[in-house]
RNA sequence: GGGCCUGUAGCUCAACGGUGAGAGCCGGCUCCUUAUAAGGGCCAGACGACGGUUCAACUCCGUCCAGGCCAACCA
């Protein structure tokens, strides 16, 4: 056939496209569109998105799976305060893969995303945001303003996220982010607001009271955590935790910020932790009734000097009595501490971490012994013990304060009001911690610890014990209070207030020593400010019940099992203390306690305080402002109006005014965005989740935690029977580690070196994305690549081009080397597989729906890629179902590999042939291939939904309604179409779209032929594949592989000999150790005769003419056997004469006899290997042996070089751009004889392969044309076209 | 001082009580290709150190060294 007729073939097939537009279910064309080579992943995404969006394909699925078993996935909730970066990327895909295999499977699915809206953090940006540095000014600014912006931040963050979460592909039941923009700007004002819900029901209120009630399951959505229904459900849980006598309000001494103004949890403290320096000081205090005679006390922390009650000593430990020689002063301390080389190994090894390295510029410590040397000496006068110090009083360094004289300490504790600071002054003993270690150590300080009980945690406990007065210096901003002389108004984390405390004693020449001193400090988690300790009143949740969460935690399966965070979870469980949950602050949970007004009530009466469980309780008891509070949400400062009285004293109840910890919120969300408290049927539907999946460090103590501790609390009373595996929220994690640099650093946005989601999206494609993720392994942190911050680009957005983020970041260039590789080895591969069968399809107008060929007619290597196609599927089921997408998309890298590499390769001459050839056998290549293209989009549709969605729209089904999408990548003239035409992608106008059936008839049509698609109009409304049993050959996949090994081994020697694969060689020669391999290498001996380019092939029962044998013992048969003889075996088979062992090789066992002992080997004892003889080169590999003949005929280098001649002529071709189908005239000009003849010999074949008229030998050559070698002989070719 | 994990090729990681310890990336050489800005082949190691158990140790045990993680931290 002519290609000329092929183009008349193509116009007709525009032609059709152009009719295809009217559904005509009569007349159903088949045709694919072309597609390029260069498959353009980013804007195909863009096309795909829309193409989602116009034929809403997720509610279609969503509708689709309706009333199918449930597949249950709690998303953990997103901090909606910043845009997204790469690093939340990770974990999202693998939310929507597992989604969307589930849902492939048929499983009804919630896909609710969660916000996580209140919080510090969110203070925090809004603070900076309007300017507002300390807790005062928020004040200032009105409360209520205050959290309005905070509720408008989250919106307008959830939005962005919402946006950069669709372009992932994420299928949620998103809000419309138009719609949260929109209740965004409308908080705080009383127009009202109409907006259209997920679910399509349209609802008109103050945005105020829109908001509260997002997410809740008329409306769909994304759930927030500030939403109505989730701060209520905390209170249940309050409640509850309260029904058994957990909550607790504790008057204790807590790191604080003075700038926050509010105390920090255990689990915000760790993560703030950092390595800092201190001027620490020794300082004395003089003794009374001893003249000149001290304590020696050592702090880091000098500002609590002022607020110092007394000093604390070990009673069995040994001190010194040491006179200092420059003023004759006597000192106490511990007498280990005298020559002790203080943080000796933190100056060389650091801190324990990395960073943590000693500081630079912070000499070393000197030891007490070299201080007191270097003020003129000292003596030793004798030690003495603990014990004999007890009692001893001593002036405190500040008692010129008006706090130290105030009866019962500051705040006055009336328990107390007999004694003052001063009053406790003297030496006690520290006694021990809960764990038997004593309080006072040598080491570090002086043996002799500075006790401030409001100042410090351990200081507190022990003041509360003695009986002592607590000095609480600091104010909430963190500065000092009225009392405090010249230091009020300082703030205690100022170096200059250690200055001036330096000042002070230094004028009362108390101050001995100071020092730089170096330590791991709690900081704040967000702003880097140092922590105080401030003597605080915080709520708590005693957690005297971790044993049930453990319980509940050994329920769960931990993945990926390689972290054991069974393990880590209990280790926390086990070591942390108890929760609070209270905070000074403005914007989050109101926490439902009330307590009662009388200050006479005391604290350890019960009636002291209420916690109210829900709304509908509050209102019923409510007394006064309920009227004020209503028609807002629960939050402050309205829910502060409503006040209850105390049914027993009848006293008027106030709410406490802190807010709650975030990771309530968070935690509660199983039960609060699953109808806990609205609908328990529901709920108990829902309940447990089968997945959980977060990044996991810090999350042991977080989200996990409180997912635990809240699920173990609120299914304390439930009232169905506690079967086991129910208490649990979840019944699998899955947690991965975090997303680094290249050179797996961590990526900050401070220093730029962060990755926006956008940048990476746009230029490296979000299904390679996807992939790099769901391909690495979770246990380790994923290298993503690199941001330059100084190379911006124009990002290529689906709303256009831009050059900065929504937030005004630059966008800069971002390279990824595994991205790269991932598109180079999988996705490119992929695609031109599927373009190679497209285009060629199309030429021939294949048709997908043609009587398929019996498979058992097919080929082998037709049946062996199908085979290997179920192997795949089986892989996908059982992986994706054990969450492990590793483990799948390795495979399915390794199928691609075998399917572009091996089975186009080696069929490529099936799809060319001509029309009447064997068309039976054509048929056979395309339909084998179109089934497997179609199957692998399903397979892989889970993980990169973008690129398979383009494959199975021209694949399955081409529609009216659904131009395929490749339509971009088509050639000029197609594309020409023009307004409205097929060539470009058809947008629906918006009032048609809501009018599309579910599912137009037409849609059947499509190319879902039998091997095909189900004819759904995506892919991912498909069913996912299940393996049929029929199309496995597990003996024909090992033939094939036996095949390729040869092949494999077969190239490693015409490397070895230097002979190009282009160069024919007579004979191969073969031999097995079974039949069964024989056999195999036999039925596939044209392939490997292709591959290898040999006349001939032969097996042989042996190779023993060509080859030389190595023996060697088979240690594992062996070892057992003989033991210690092994080494003389061995020994013996490499220097035994060949023949003796020749009956091994024939399966027959041989008797050696070594040093009078026998030894019988059998054949599976010994181990033989081959070495080659003249002419010939072998190589063995697995029991199969091959030899190549190396004897080069004047014809074999003759049809070497017609084949050399072919190839240098193809490449010119490709250099000249030349169509596929042109013709061409050949020149050369050459006069080498063999080149010659082998050129005339073989004219038929080279013009047939190049399609060339002529070849013309021309006597000189155009000076432009550089030789090509043909043969070893540079020969100058060139072409032209016909 | 505590608990856990890891030390293998220039880099990132495998495997295994037993035959020449495998991949990928990078680099060099080379081959193949009218689907492939693809691909194939070849080229690299005292398996952290030292002891022990064993016929046999990279693998099991012990000690040490180095790195990481978790928890804690001292006035």
């Amino acid at each position: 056939m002519s290609y000329a007729s092929r183009r008349d073939r193509r116009g007709r097939a525009w032609n059709a496209l152009s009719a295809f537009r009217f559904p005509l279910s009569t007349f159903v064309p088949v045709m694919f569109s072309k597609v390029s080579t260069d498959a353009e992943f980013v804007r195909g995404e863009h096309d795909v998105l829309r193409f989602w969006r116009e034929h809403r394909i997720f509610d279609r699925l969503r509708e689709q799976n309706r009333e199918k078993p449930r597949w249950s996935f709690i998303d953990g909730p997103i901090t909606a305060n910043n845009p997204m970066g790469v690093h939340h990327a990770w974990g999202r895909t693998y939310k929507d893969a597992y989604q969307r295999y589930f849902a492939m499977t048929g499983r009804a699915l919630r896909y609710q995303n969660g916000f996580d809206c209140q919080g510090l953090w969110v203070e925090v940006e809004v603070e900076k945001q309007l300017g507002l540095g300390t807790k005062n000014s928020i004040v200032a600014h009105g409360m209520e303003r205050f959290v309005d912006a905070c509720k408008q931040r989250v919106l307008t963050f959830a939005a962005r996220q919402t946006e950069q979460s669709q372009r992932l592909g994420f299928w949620m039941d998103w809000d419309d982010p138009a719609t949260l923009r929109k209740l965004a700007a409308g908080i705080g004002t009383s127009e009202p607001v109409t907006i259209t819900t997920p679910t399509g029901k349209t609802a008109t209120a103050r945005a105020d009271e829109l908001v509260a009630r997002l997410g809740n399951p008329e409306w769909g959505g994304s759930y927030f955590t500030f939403s109505t229904e989730n701060n209520e459900t905390i209170w249940t849980f309050l409640k509850k935790c309260h029904q058994r006598g957990k909550i607790y309000r504790g008057h204790d001494v807590m790191p604080w910020s003075g700038r926050g103004g509010s105390a920090y949890s255990q689990m915000e403290v760790a993560e703030g932790r950092k390595l800092t320096t201190h001027k620490s000081v020794f300082v004395r205090f003089p003794l009374k009734g001893r003249d000149n005679e001290f304590l020696l006390v050592w702090t880091t922390t000098p500002w609590t000097l002022t607020s110092n009650v007394a000093a604390a000593v070990n009673p069995l430990l040994e001190y010194v009595r040491l006179r200092a020689k420059r003023d004759g002063a006597v000192y106490y301390f511990a007498k280990e501490n005298l020559e002790f080389q203080r943080l000796a190994k933190e100056f060389k090894e650091g801190f324990g971490r990395p960073e943590w390295d000693w500081p630079k510029g912070v000499g070393k410590l000197k030891s007490i012994a070299q201080i007191f040397k270097e003020q003129g000496g000292f003596d030793v006068e004798g030690t003495l013990n603990g014990a004999q110090m007890l009692g001893w009083e001593y002036s405190g360094p500040f008692d010129d304060l008006a706090a130290q004289e105030a009866p019962g300490g500051v705040p006055a504790n009336l328990a107390l009001v007999a004694q003052t600071g001063v009053s406790c002054h003297r030496v006690v003993d520290g006694g021990r911690d809960h764990e038997g270690t004593p309080l006072v150590l040598a080491g570090e300080g002086t043996g002799i610890v500075h006790i401030a009980p409001g100042c410090g945690d351990v200081d507190h406990v022990l003041g509360k014990t003695l009986g002592l007065v607590a000095i609480a210096p600091l104010g909430e901003d963190g500065r000092f209070v009225e009392g405090f002389g010249p230091f009020v108004g300082k703030e205690a984390v100022d170096r200059q207030t250690a200055e001036l405390v330096f000042e002070e004693l230094r004028k009362k020449n108390l101050l001995v020593a100071v020092e730089e001193y170096p330590h791991i400090y709690p900081h704040c988690w967000r702003t880097g400010d140092e922590l105080v300790f401030r003597l605080v009143d915080e709520w708590f949740i005693n957690m005297d019940w971790r044993d049930e969460i453990k319980e509940v935690v050994r329920e769960i399966e931990w993945l990926p099992a390689s972290i054991d965070g069974q393990t880590r979870e209990i280790e926390w469980l086990s070591n942390m203390r108890d929760w609070m949950i209270s905070k000074k602050r403005f914007w989050g949970l109101a926490l439902p306690i009330w307590v009662d007004e009388d200050e006479s009530v005391r604290w350890d009466d019960p009636a002291k305080f209420e916690v109210i469980g829900s709304l509908a309780e509050l209102k019923e008891r409510a007394v006064s402002g309920w009227d004020e509070f209503a028609g807002h949400t629960p939050h402050r400062p309205w829910i502060d109006k409503v006040k209850i009285r105390s049914p027993r004293t009848g006293n008027l109840m106030t709410r406490i005014p802190d807010v709650g910890n975030p990771w309530l919120d968070a935690g509660i969300v199983p039960f609060s965005t699953m109808q806990y408290n609205t609908n328990r049927d529901q709920w108990r539907k829902w309940y447990p989740a089968d997945l959980v999946t977060e990044c996991f460090p810090g999350q042991f103590r977080n989200w996990f935690y409180s997912l635990l501790s809240l699920g173990t609390m609120m299914m304390w009373d439930e009232q169905d029977p506690p079967e086991p595996g129910k208490r649990r929220p979840f019944k699998t994690l899955l947690g991965h580690r975090l997303v680094m640099n290249e050179d797996g650093k961590p990526m900050h946005k401070s220093d730029g070196t962060a990755i926006w989601f956008e940048e990476a999206a746009e230029q490296l494609g979000v299904d390679t994305m996807r992939w790099m993720y769901l391909a690495h392994n979770p246990a380790v942190d994923l290298r993503f690549g690199r941001r330059e911050k100084d190379k911006p680009v124009t990002l290529q957005t689906p709303e256009g081009p831009i050059t900065e983020t929504v937030e005004g970041f630059p966008t800069c260039l971002v390279t990824s080397k595994p991205a790269d590789e991932i598109r180079r080895q999988v996705l490119i591969p992929l695609w031109n597989t599927y373009a190679f069968f497209v285009n060629y399809a199309r030429l021939d107008e294949f048709d997908p729906q043609s009587q398929p060929v019996p498979v058992v007619e097919r080929p082998e290597i037709d049946r062996w890629i199908l085979s290997n196609l179920q192997g795949l599927i089986e892989v996908a089921n059982t992986e994706l179902q054990a969450f492990n997408a590793p483990g799948f998309l390795r495979e399915a890298a390794r199928f691609i590999d075998d399917l572009s590499n091996w089975y186009v390769r080696r069929n490529r001459r099936r799809f060319w042939r001509s029309r009447d050839a064997d068309d039976r056998d054509k048929l056979a290549a395309y339909q084998t291939l179109y089934t497997v293209l179609v199957t692998l989009t399903k397979l892989l549709a889970p993980a990169i939904p973008f690129i398979t969605e383009r494959m199975y729209q021209n694949l399955c089904a081409p529609t009216a309604l659904s131009p395929p999408l490749s339509m971009t990548a088509l050639s000029p003239p197609l594309r020409k179409g023009g307004q409205g035409g097929a060539g470009e992608p058809v947008s629906t106008p918006e009032s048609q779209r809501h009018a599309t059936p579910p599912n137009p008839p037409f849609l059947r049509g499509g190319n879902a032929g039998a091997q095909g698609g189900n004819g759904e109009l995506s892919v991912h409304l498909c069913e996912f594949p299940v393996v049929d049993p029929a199309l496995r050959d597990p003996q024909l996949s090992e033939r094939m592989a036996l095949a390729q090994l040869v092949v494999n081994l077969g190239h490693g020697l015409r490397e070895e000999a230097k002979l190009r694969v282009r160069q024919p060689l007579p004979e191969l020669r073969f031999a097995c150790a079974n039949s069964q391999s024989h056999a195999a290498i036999e039925k596939l001996a044209d392939v490997i005769q292709e591959e290898l380019n040999v006349k001939k092939i032969t097996g042989r029962d042996n190779l023993d003419d060509l080859v030389h044998y190595n023996f060697k013992p088979n240690l594992k048969t062996l070892g057992p056997k003989f033991g210690k003889g092994l080494s003389a075996i061995g020994k013996a088979l490499s220097t035994i004469d060949e023949n003796t062992l020749a009956p091994l090789r024939r399966g027959e066992s041989v008797t050696l006899s070594l040093d009078g002992t026998e030894y019988q080997l059998a054949p599976d004892d010994v181990l033989i290997s081959t070495q080659q003889a003249a002419d010939w080169v072998a190589a063995d590999d697995q029991g199969v042996q091959i030899a190549l003949s190396t004897v080069l005929t004047p014809e074999l280098l003759r049809e070497g070089m017609a084949r050399d001649f072919v190839r240098q002529v193809q490449q010119l071709r490709k250099a000249a751009d030349l169509e596929i189908q042109n013709r061409i005239r050949v020149f050369l000009a050459t006069d080498h004889a063999e080149v010659m003849a082998a050129i005339a010999e073989w004219d038929a074949y080279i013009r047939s392969e190049t399609l060339a008229d002529t070849i013309t030998g021309v006597a000189t050559a155009p000076p432009e044309v550089k030789p090509a070698l043909i043969g070893e002989t540079p020969i100058p070719i060139w072409i032209e076209k016909a």
